[in-house]
RNA sequence: GUGGGCGUAGCUCAGUUGGUAGAGCCCCGGAUUGUGAUUCCGGUUGUCGUGGGUUCGAGCCCCAUCGUCCACCCCA
């Protein structure tokens, strides 16, 4: 044997034990954004440079060392998309889908960062995200939170989630925070940790939600972002937490809340869990009423949020969701002889066309009637059929219920069969 | 990028002061040639991550390297 190749670090494959999961999870997330009047968008995965400089930050982690950044054959700097919001702005701008119009927009696809993996954090990874656009109002951004708590519903697991809610106000109060926090910090620099000291001098909100116990006594004392908000901020906050109570919407109110990325202002939120281990924000968004502007298109205003996948999926599977996913196989046919293997692919392509979304499997290879049962057993399907010269002699086939042994096996026409299947509603 | 844990069969893992590797699961065959999941019997599974070093002798000790997991950082 020669050597195997591996995957790519932190580029993980979703194997068939998985994708059961993966497809409930994702036909979930559809089904509610439809609920809402939203609509799919696909952006392509690589996209310019610039963009995501323009959009993110400059002096972004994510910008500065996380980015997978290459020259392609002209020789134009290309990057594989490290979030989904910049190509969203993009894609609108370029094809006018956001000039003086409101937008309901979702997407899902793999995003690239070139981190340390760990749990719940690896290079390629998923995101589902919502944005909208053309809506200045609280309303829009209520409905927002409101489809991400819906969501928790569908899952069945918002007891495990949690919101946490602040506002950034407007960008001229964020500027006059900013320069309050860090002349506050600037008395204490020498008993900041060497990441505070760094983040006082590229961006010094981010010090806020630092995990230093230490930092965050010393922030205790600090200047209060709620206390710099502009009136115009205050009362778009209001009526949020107002149109959230009215909705039965419980949150947090933290105001060390701030975002990542350079573009948001006003509301920002989180959706973070205790089952996760360190990566404990499953879902994470807000407004960010700049940026089409700031990608040459017209002043649009903006919400919305992202959900990272994989830490969805494994929050689903930590608390059980596994058993939700059905078995892929409803109904094995087991051809006893080579005579009997026309006879049953026809039976099974019968089954198939007459039972809407039944799942048969054929049992293909031969093999004694022993290992085709086995087969049977451990393909997860409700009935085994089989199918020898017996049945082949009156046109019939044995049915045997593989999960309730209170069922006798019995014999019967396909027809009979069929309507059995179909009275039960596949079994 | 920084720190710590772990790399032994396809999977989950034992492996004593250093003496050339083992269990369970899985898979295959049989008890049972038309009845699985339960039971019993038998069988196949290895570059002990990789490369050096110490030693008469290394899965075990030392160095390096790669991988992986967790945490920091970052973020969804």
């Amino acid at each position: 044997m020669s050597k195997q190749i591996q995957a790519i670090r932190g580029m993980n494959d979703c194997l068939p034990e998985m994708t059961g999961l993966w497809q409930w999870a994702e036909q979930i997330l559809r089904d509610t954004v439809a609920s809402f009047g939203y609509q799919e968008i696909r952006m392509p995965i690589v996209e310019s440079t610039d963009l995501f400089k323009r959009s993110i930050g400059e002096v972004t982690d994510i910008v500065e060392k996380e980015m997978y950044t290459f020259a392609d054959r002209n020789g134009d700097s290309l990057t594989l998309r490290p979030e989904g919001t910049a190509s969203c702005v993009r894609a609108g701008n370029q094809h006018g889908l956001l000039y003086n119009q409101q937008q309901r927009l979702w997407y899902l696809g793999p995003m690239f960062r070139h981190e340390r993996p760990q749990k719940g954090r690896y290079r390629q990874f998923h995101q589902f995200g919502v944005e909208t656009y053309g809506i200045s109002a609280a309303e829009i951004d209520a409905e927002v939170i409101g489809l991400s708590a819906d969501l928790w519903r569908a899952f069945g697991i918002s007891e495990h989630v949690t919101l946490e809610l602040n506002t950034l106000g407007s960008n001229e109060a964020r500027e006059n925070y900013k320069r309050a926090l860090v002349d506050y910090l600037l008395q204490f620099e020498s008993a900041l940790d060497d990441d505070s000291k760094r983040r006082l001098h590229t961006n010094p909100l981010r010090i806020l939600d630092s995990k230093n116990p230490d930092v965050q006594g010393i922030l205790d004392g600090a200047p209060c972002l709620h206390d710099c908000l502009d009136s115009e901020s205050k009362v778009h906050f209001d009526r949020l937490t107002k149109l959230l109570d009215a909705q039965g919407i419980s949150y947090r109110i933290n105001p060390r809340l701030v975002r990542g990325l350079d573009y948001y202002n006003q509301t920002v939120f989180e959706w973070v869990t205790e089952s996760l281990g360190a990566q404990g924000t499953v879902c994470a968004g807000g407004r960010y009423d700049g940026l089409v502007e700031q990608l040459g298109g017209k002043s649009t205003p903006a919400v919305g949020f992202a959900l990272g996948m994989e830490r969805l999926v494994l929050l689903l599977e930590s608390l059980g969701a596994k058993n939700q996913v059905s078995s892929p196989v409803d109904v094995y046919v087991m051809p006893m002889n080579s005579n009997a293997l026309a006879k049953s692919m026809s039976v099974a392509s019968e089954l198939r066309r007459a039972v809407d979304g039944l799942k048969v499997q054929l049992h293909c290879g031969g093999g004694n009637f022993k290992k085709q049962m086995k087969r049977a057993d451990k393909s997860g399907a409700i009935i085994g059929l089989i199918i020898g010269e017996t049945e082949m002699s009156q046109d019939s086939v044995s049915v045997k219920y593989l999960r309730d042994q209170s069922k006798e096996q019995q014999t019967l026409t396909l027809d009979e069969l069929i309507a059995s299947l179909t009275v039960d509603g596949n079994g």
